[in-house]
RNA sequence: GGGGCCGUGGGGUAGCUUGGCAUCCUUGUGGCUUUGGGAGCCACUGACUCCGGUUCAAAUCCGGGCGGCCCCA
């Protein structure tokens, strides 16, 4: 059991956890800036590689721009530039030199991309353009850094995509609906989809569809956004193609993003008392495999383990055999910090019995797996760990809104409460009550309610929450 | 922008008021021993953020730099 408890303190708890199971190493001497360690990268690792199996699977090219972008092209639209002008970091000098035209590392890559999508679109026939690049942005954080949830230097993944209409935008938001479910069904992270505020919304787009989670200390997460920007890039940065019959139109863009807030979710959706527990897909260690020696038969011993071990591998499983000179119970503990999903023990009993014992993390579940068809055994194990904590997470996320006539004293939750979406009351709301507004569902909910603040009937539902 | 607090082995700390061999836990290394839920014993490695000042003597007092944290605007 770790010293601090998740429920307690789920702020401590995080900051524990992420050292303990070695995910990052927050000591390099510039803030917001982390060392991704190995075992946190190969978790990044493999939540990359289903991003890019998503976006490869729906016609997406993968590309990467660079990451100096000069001041002339960052600045050409107006509400991008004022939104991000207080949090980027400014390239000024080269050598000796002061640079003529400075250069912005990329906050994000519309600006980057736009230019250079002007020249690639010509005509009808090069639209859908559908792209998507890996990279690291650099936004230059104020407030407390926080492993994976604010850094300065953020993993990202962004899509950004060309159309020929704003249907066509439109049908391309709603497809990044469907990759977004797929991908966070394996990371079985539950989410809410809220269209943010005007005032909140990504600085140039028409909309933005934030996607939220929630923390165990009732607090909301962002993990994800996905943008709609109808002609307010193509336009300064001149997009545009020939149609059938001659004439020329401006692009209809979108954009859809996620960083490696994707990790810090995991971690708190997921974690308890005795660390990190992983869906099976992004462990770097599905299985670990535990050999128990005992005085006289320990090759034995290791050499089941061995063999069960590479079994496993063979049937496409990740899997350590951790033949450390460890106690095991050391063993058991280091693991379970680290969130392994499956540990199979070996001792004599188990030899003679024609079994492994089996402990679950993310039920505690102990029992015996037979031998003799190991293989299919764990891997039905693991597709069951994997259900049962994507169901165990949505409980949780739903469990975690409340719906309020008021918004004195609220429970520590996402609070639902009727908003007439006037930018009025959405500011009382965010300032006399100390929340953010999250937006109101992208779907529709229903029923009509009055406005929690000016009490005007309508069909719009706020919902809101202190955000990490 | 304004104010406050803090920098001691890899991690966590004691010592600072009143200057005098730097404490404990953990980690790491080697050995013996042990292995079904953090074993034990022995040995070893490892630190006062930096620069200057005061002093016989500075982790400790003074000044400055660098870094971190918190509060207010």
């Amino acid at each position: 059991m770790i010293p601090i408890q998740k429920e307690d303190s789920f702020s401590e708890w995080y900051n524990d956890i992420v050292e303990r199971a070695g995910l990052s190493d927050k000591r390099y001497p510039v803030k917001g800036m982390n060392v991704w360690t190995s075992y946190g990268w190969k978790i990044m690792r493999l939540i990359d590689s289903y991003i890019r199996d998503e976006l490869d699977a729906t016609g997406h090219d993968e590309v990467c721009f660079p990451l100096l972008i000069p001041e002339t092209e960052f600045k050409k639209e107006k509400d991008h530039i004022k939104g991000f002008d207080s949090e980027v970091y400014w390239v000024t000098h080269a050598g000796e030199n002061e640079l003529d035209v400075r250069l912005v590392l990329r906050p994000t890559s519309e600006t980057a991309m736009y230019p250079m999508f002007a020249l690639w679109v010509r005509s009808h026939g090069d639209l859908p353009l559908k792209t998507y690049q890996l990279v690291n942005t650099f936004r230059y954080e104020t407030k407390q850094t926080r492993s994976f949830i604010r850094v300065r230097e953020i993993h990202f993944f962004e899509s950004h995509t060309c159309h020929a209409s704003e249907a066509d935008a439109q049908a391309q938001v709603e497809e990044d609906f469907v990759i977004l479910e797929r991908l966070m069904d394996r990371l079985c992270i539950p989410y809410s989809l809220l269209r943010r505020t005007e005032w909140d919304k990504f600085p140039g787009a028409h909309y933005t569809v934030g996607i939220d989670t929630s923390m165990p200390n009732g607090r909301s997460l962002q993990i994800g956004s996905i943008h709609h920007y109808l002609t307010n890039f193509s336009v300064p940065y001149e997009i545009s193609y020939e149609t059938e019959d001659g004439g020329h139109e401006h692009v209809h863009q979108t954009t859809f993003g996620m960083s490696e807030r994707l990790v810090g979710a995991i971690i708190g959706v997921h974690g308890d008392d005795k660390g990190l527990v992983l869906p099976p897909a992004v462990a770097p260690f599905q299985v670990v495999v535990v050999p128990i020696p005992v005085k006289g038969k320990g090759e034995t011993v290791q050499k089941a383990a061995e063999d069960l071990t590479r079994r496993l591998q063979a049937a496409g499983l990740r899997v350590k055999l951790d033949d450390r000179d460890e106690r095991p119970g050391s063993k058991f503990f280091d693991w379970e910090i680290r969130g392994v999903p499956l540990r199979l023990e070996l001792g004599m009993r188990d030899i003679e019995g024609g079994v492994a014992t089996y402990a679950r993390r993310d039920s505690g579940e102990k029992g015996a797996l037979p031998l003799d068809g190991v293989e299919q055994g764990a891997r039905s194990m693991l597709d069951e760990i994997s259900s049962s904590m994507k169901a165990k997470a949505w409980e949780r996320h739903l469990s975690a809104v409340a719906d309020v006539e008021s918004l004195q004293d609220p429970p520590a939750k996402t609070l639902r409460f009727g908003w007439c979406g006037e930018e009025l009351c959405g500011q009382r709301i965010e300032e006399e009550f100390d929340l953010t507004l999250l937006g109101t569902p992208y779907g529709h909910e229903g029923e009509r309610r009055r406005c929690i603040v000016c009490g005007e009937e309508s069909e719009k539902l706020g919902y809101a929450a202190r955000s990490m």
